[in-house]
DNA sequence: ATGACGATGCACT
DNA sequence: GTGCATCGTCATG
C-alpha cells in the first residue's frame, strides 16, 4: 500500500497506524507514539464548521501538514487523511531519535522522554511552526517512514470539551515518551 | 471594534 | 492537582 492509499482511510484508523511511523524535519524526529484523530463530523474537530483561513489544509489532499496555534502560545502538527475533506491525525508524542542534540537546545531540557511528550513540546523541538502548515510530510524538509509498534493503546482526547466520550487518542503501549498515561483497560 | 475561548505547558502546592 | 501565561481565530455588534 503507498502512502496515498494508506492515508485515504478513516482518521481513526490511520491515527491507529501511525503507531511506530517515524516523522523528521530537517533531520529532526523520532517515532510517532502518540496520535488523536479528528474527523470532519466531529465537534472536537477544527474543520467541523466548515472551512477557514485558519484550517483550509484540512480541506487539502492528504498527506499534507496542519499547523495551528494553540492557547496563542503552542504550535501542534497534524497530519491530513480520510476519504474525504476535514480529516486530520493530531500527532501528540515522539520518541526522540534523529537530532536529539537539537531538540535538547531547542527545548532547554536534558530528559529524551520530556523532549516530544506533547503536540506543542514536539513542535518545540522540531521547530514547526506555520511556516510549515500545508507542507507536503512525505517531501524535504519533511520525512514520514513506516515502522511498527509494540501494541496500541486507546483513550478518550485530551483537552477537549465536545466530543470527549470518544475513544480516539492512540500510544504505543508501555512507551515511556507519552504526554499522559492511558487510563488504565476495564 | 471587541470579546470569549481554546486539540497546552509549566511552575508551584 | 491547581493556576496562569498569552494571542490568534472566529462570532458578534
Amino acid at each position: 500500500m503507498d502512502l496515498e492509499a494508506f492515508l485515504t482511510r478513516h482518521p481513526t484508523i490511520v491515527a491507529r497506524e501511525l503507531i511506530g511511523w517515524t516523522v523528521t524535519l530537517d533531520g529532526v524526529g523520532g517515532r510517532i507514539v502518540e496520535t488523536e484523530a479528528y474527523h470532519h463530523e466531529d465537534p472536537a474537530s477544527h474543520s467541523f464548521s466548515g472551512r477557514t483561513a485558519r484550517n483550509a489544509a484540512m480541506f487539502g489532499p492528504v498527506g499534507r501538514a496542519y499547523v495551528y496555534r494553540s492557547y496563542g502560545i503552542h504550535w501542534c502538527l497534524n497530519l491530513v487523511c480520510g476519504e474525504g475533506p476535514g480529516d486530520a491525525v493530531l500527532l501528540r508524542a515522539l520518541e526522540p531519535t534523529a537530532g536529539v542534540t537539537l531538540m535538547r537546545e531547542r527545548r532547554g531540557l536534558d530528559e529524551a522522554r520530556a523532549l516530544c511528550s506533547g503536540p506543542g513540546k514536539l513542535c518545540q523541538a522540531l521547530a514547526v511552526t506555520r511556516a510549515h502548515d500545508g507542507l507536503a510530510m512525505d517531501h524535504a524538509p519533511f520525512a514520514l517512514a513506516p515502522g511498527a509498534n509494540a501494541g496500541v493503546a486507546v483513550g478518550p482526547r485530551i483537552g477537549i470539551s465536545r466530543g470527549a466520550d470518544l475513544p480516539w487518542r492512540f500510544g504505543e503501549a508501555g512507551s515511556r515518551f507519552l504526554s499522559r498515561p492511558f487510563p488504565k483497560a476495564r
